[in-house]
DNA sequence: CATCCACTGGAAGATATGGCGA
DNA sequence: TCGCCATATCTTCCAGTGGATG
């Protein structure tokens, strides 16, 4: 038996480099934070709050920020005996209705063992069920409704709340939102009416420069990791990785981390750029397979299809010729197929999880119309290996079978 | 330049699933 | 158990779109 051993040891407090993590300071945000409080300002003034609009690309600090001002907020209305502020925190990422997060709002304010089921009853009934609750808490409660965006268009709640007492579903307790988004675009898809009312205060988080995320990115592996244990140079690429993706701070610091742990792996005392260029394949390979994971069955058969088509080196591939590939998959599995419609359906989605390439009409001769054509935007094995993962054994006999006919053709 | 092709993508409706209260 | 309710996933239908063709 093999026993363990602790690795050559990076990292002092790794913890610090997680999600949940908040930092005493938050940097590089102080004019966000400054406007921020300013909109806050009614609630300790004793008004009715602003509702306030956030938006910006994850890893901007939106989350961060909310955490800690609200925080300051709660204790700072301690000092007034008149203001009482009641803070409720819903991550909507998961809830693709209005109904849906009345449902886990009404949750978080019941006690343990009085939670309600996510179907089944009328949506007024929910929205009655959350008027009762929030009345029963009285003073000010602010509403934090993170990544908002995923309810799409189903905006009643958000209708419904800011008009609460207007129209006498509420008297006691005053309700403000703070919507957080990733998308700044989705606040047009909503109903006008919707956008006046939650859109009082709009704040907007831009992705933060190559310098900022530096800087932070520097702070924080002050804390994290232990003496030295840190190349300057892989300090500045996992900045600069980041900031050249999506000026996230979330991905630089989930880069530093993961680096941290190459290096433990690999039992040396010092991170460097190669274990930072380790770690982003691993960050990209665990985003593939985790969207591949969430794809129903048809869409796993989708991406095979234009893994089996890659493989015999067709990609780019049109809509029509993934149709037929797919048709044949499922000939060979003995399912029955969909349609051409939801297999359509099936590509956009895999294009919206960033698996695959979308082009446009690179029509060569003989070639009519418009139409994309679809390829894979990640490597083939990384696609083909979390594939395999999903499906059952008999599929995977038959996959395999397939790509070695294709290979013997080819 | 009209017409056609091969799609794209929105919308509405069907079907199945799972949960609720009575 | 039954009649409701919300939701996810498909299907069907169809109005565009824009390059190719004659």
């Amino acid at each position: 038996m093999r026993r363990f051993q602790r690795n050559a040891s990076i990292f002092a407090d790794k913890d610090a480099l997680r999600e949940s993590y908040t930092p005493p300071e938050i940097e590089e945000r102080d004019e966000e934070i400054a406007d921020y409080m300013d909109a806050l300002q009614p609630v300790i003034d004793g008004w009715e709050p602003d509702n306030i609009f956030l938006y910006g690309n994850t890893g901007v600090g939106k989350t961060a920020v909310t955490d800690r001002l609200m925080e300051q907020l709660e204790e700072d209305a301690e000092e007034y005996d008149d203001i009482d502020v009641t803070v409720f925190s819903v991550n909507c990422k998961t809830l693709s209705s209005s109904y849906q997060v009345a449902v886990q709002l009404v949750n978080a304010m019941r006690p343990d063992g009085g939670e309600i089921a996510a179907t089944g009853h009328p949506k007024q009934t929910v929205f009655r069920m959350l008027y009762d609750e929030l009345e029963d808490i009285g003073g000010t409660v602010l509403l934090i409704l993170d990544e908002i965006d995923s309810i799409g268009s189903n905006d009643e709640l958000l209708y419904e709340l800011p008009r609460a007492r207007a129209n006498g579903n509420l008297e006691h307790t005053k309700v403000g939102i703070i919507g957080i988004s990733n998308d700044f675009k989705f606040s047009d898809q909503l109903d006008p009416r919707v956008q006046d009312t939650l859109c009082e205060r709009e704040l907007h988080f831009p992705a933060y420069e190559a310098d900022e995320l530096v800087s932070i990115v520097e702070s924080r592996a002050e804390i994290a990791l232990k003496e030295d244990a840190g190349d300057e140079g892989a300090i500045r690429l996992c900045a600069a990785l980041a900031a050249k993706d999506r000026g996230s701070a979330r991905q630089a610091l989930d880069l530093l981390r993961l680096s941290g742990e190459q290096a433990e792996r690999a039992d040396e005392d010092v991170i460097t750029e190669d274990h930072v260029e380790a770690a982003r394949q691993e960050l990209e390979r665990e985003r593939v397979e985790e969207g591949i994971r969430q794809l129903t069955h048809h869409g796993h058969l989708s991406l095979l299809s234009i893994v089996s088509l890659a493989a015999a080196d067709d990609t780019p591939a049109r809509t029509r010729t993934v149709f037929e590939r797919y048709q044949n998959v499922c000939e060979t599995m003995g399912i029955s197929p969909l349609s051409r419609r939801s297999i359509h359906n099936h590509v956009k989605d895999l294009v919206m999880l960033g698996i695959l390439r979308e082009r446009d009409n690179n029509s060569g001769s003989g070639m009519r119309g418009n139409f994309n054509t679809y390829e894979l935007d990640v490597p083939f094995d990384s696609a083909l290996s979390a594939l395999a993962g999903e499906l059952d054994i008999d599929e995977r006999a038959s996959e395999l079978r397939r790509l070695a006919d294709i290979n013997d053709v080819a």
